[in-house]
DNA sequence: TATGAATGAGAGTTCATTCAT
DNA sequence: CATGAATGAACTCTCATTCAT
């Protein structure tokens, strides 16, 4: 088997991931990461092999380990890039939807999360993996609900403070649903079904601004 | 020689689950079941070994080979029995529910789905899992949301035949959803925001029926 | 390369040494065992490879790792092994020069010594490596000075108590030294020198008895 | 490619040591043979890491490379500037010593050589190391041995030229053994046991210088 | 049938060494 | 000459699976 041993805070010395100076080593970092997301979304993590990581990438196992020292590393690395990324959409997405209608700005939300997992076809896989860190994954989480919340607060009518951390939390979680239902149901339902998960969720805040 | 690595659909002639005779024979099956499930709720199906689940049964590994021919197949079988009783259960839910209120309904779905949830931890374990047999999923899959369409068709108002396809696979992801924000979460946030779930779908089912 | 990781008192769970029960299994871990003494002695721990101590067992990998589940764990077991019978085999010593001479006393022990050595060829270089639990070789090096030192308290005449600590180390290391000439030297040295140093130690440890 | 594996006498074309003209190569090369020093004696020839290595001197690989092609023929060339030294140290000694006392010889070779194994850290792990070249090996105990006869032949009495070689190998050993008392054995015996060897030496030589 | 030792492919990881820049 | 990214053979260790007893 392998890395068997891992679980996120851990001994090992952690080396840290190193960031390469000449401008071959830059492309060969970024042809790494390409790779390491593809096989991870296609694999999960523990099928994935650092090999195949490697070969993908047209590197050698030696490259690959040269800037990502261990397996798990480099999915907190892959993970904590998707996230920084994510929470600068969330972000941006406040900032646009400050004083618009709280309509709108959730089916904003949507469309843009939509893209952003498409684009990222290894998040879920690395957001739902055990044996991350879990103060990593709590700090994670928490960013990125707070982004949520900014939008919540800053639309017209704002969702009301009490209920935003819950509603926050909930968005989220229909994010990721809505990522599913994209990618792995029947053909013929992927379409209503996020229909009416759009639609549901909508209201449901709506209301909640209304209350 | 031993391969280790097997996937989902594969060669390997299927030497079917074998089902003992004898009552040692079934005592036995029902431990290894049960110590299989536990193992695989706490590890995850990749950190699972056969060796662990074979020593939490108080049998050899021969012992757990003589019923369950290959780790996939042991997880397939388990999941097989889970989702039946699952299917079952909605079914059951489905007669209690003809005639009721809607409302009522969705209400006891979630209760008895997070019973269930709760006596099955290896269940969303198994169900994620990559490499599934897609067949089999769809299978799984199509046969409970059928036992949800029987619900909300039974119902007072019953939701529109049109929509029950979407709104059933909707609500079994909720479930999931559910489960997750009821284990994993920020603890402040699993009592609010499971309620907000609830409350939302509850509306938005309601509002179909009434649609 | 090697253990890569390894330094005596680590994580890793430390499953112990396995005892098997069944005959076969017997004589698997002999096999093993001199196998691995054979390639210790040879290669040093370092460059000894378990690979190779498998195949020279007539093993396949996983067998010699079914028993001894790491590399620092089989060498520690046999050190451990050779220093019981180097323990025991001073204490028999020491009983059997209960009221003899000294200077017999000291002839017999450096004969036994040299075949011990002969016998054990890896015992040495498993003494020497560095990255032992430095506890264990403590306690290792007291129990072998001990047995020494009742050797010198017991002859006629007896080593005087106060010196036979630091008496008992010094021979130890002696040994040691003889067992080097006896093995790497110039092969015209070999002899006379072991006959010096043999000469000198007896010499001092009767000028001791006498002091 | 590359074989990390290599040992001794081998194929590779044996590229020497490099010896630089310009004064900012002989720094560097100062600088290098410092830090290996002290890597090799901090870790032992096998756990030592060339990157290790370059990186304490504030280099980078490839300058470690350029002076030194291989690790095997680095730690040649230590353990050869090592051995040069002690070699020129005995030469020097023995020269002092002619004519003068046997006993006070003995007692200043003990000091000078444990001086040097202060400063030289290494010289122990490099000299213990298997897989060196035999012959180089056998040259450079000739050497030594042959410094200390000398010693031995010039003082008054002078050891018989016939047990000079024996007792000169014996005595270098000594040495090496006080030089591991002092080092790694029990605290409160270091004191005591180096005592002991040092006048178990000394009374040997002067018994031999009468005889 | 039950047992558990045996098997070996394969995974993660290291590090001596090379070579383009 | 210096640099450090690139390479890949070799190593330790795991675990699904088989099979003699």
């Amino acid at each position: 088997m392998a890395s068997q041993k891992a679980s996120g805070s851990d001994e090992k010395e952690e080396r840290p991931v190193r960031t390469p100076q000449r401008r071959r080593g830059r492309e060969r970092v970024a042809a790494l990461v390409e790779a390491a997301v593809a096989v991870f979304a296609e694999q999960g993590y523990e099928a994935a092999t650092m090999t195949e990581i490697a070969a993908r990438a047209g590197a050698s196992i030696g490259s690959l380990y040269q800037f990502f020292p261990t397996k798990e590393q480099l999915a907190a690395e892959l993970h904590a890039r998707q996230l920084a990324g994510l929470a600068e959409m969330l972000d941006a997405l406040a900032a646009e939807a400050r004083g618009r209608p709280l309509e709108a700005a959730v089916d904003r939300l949507f469309a843009r999360l939509v893209t952003f997992l498409e684009a990222h076809p290894a998040f879920v896989v690395l957001s739902e993996r055990r044996n991350i860190d879990p103060q990593a994954k709590k700090r994670a989480r928490a960013r990125l609900r707070g982004g949520i919340e900014a939008l919540l607060a800053g639309t017209v009518p704002p969702v009301p403070a009490a209920r935003r951390p819950a509603l926050a939390a909930l968005t989220l979680h229909m994010i990721r649903v809505a990522a599913l239902l994209e990618a792995d149901d029947d053909t013929s339902l992927r379409g209503p079904a996020v229909a009416e998960l759009k639609a549901m969720l909508r209201a449901h805040l709506v209301a909640a601004g209304d209350g």
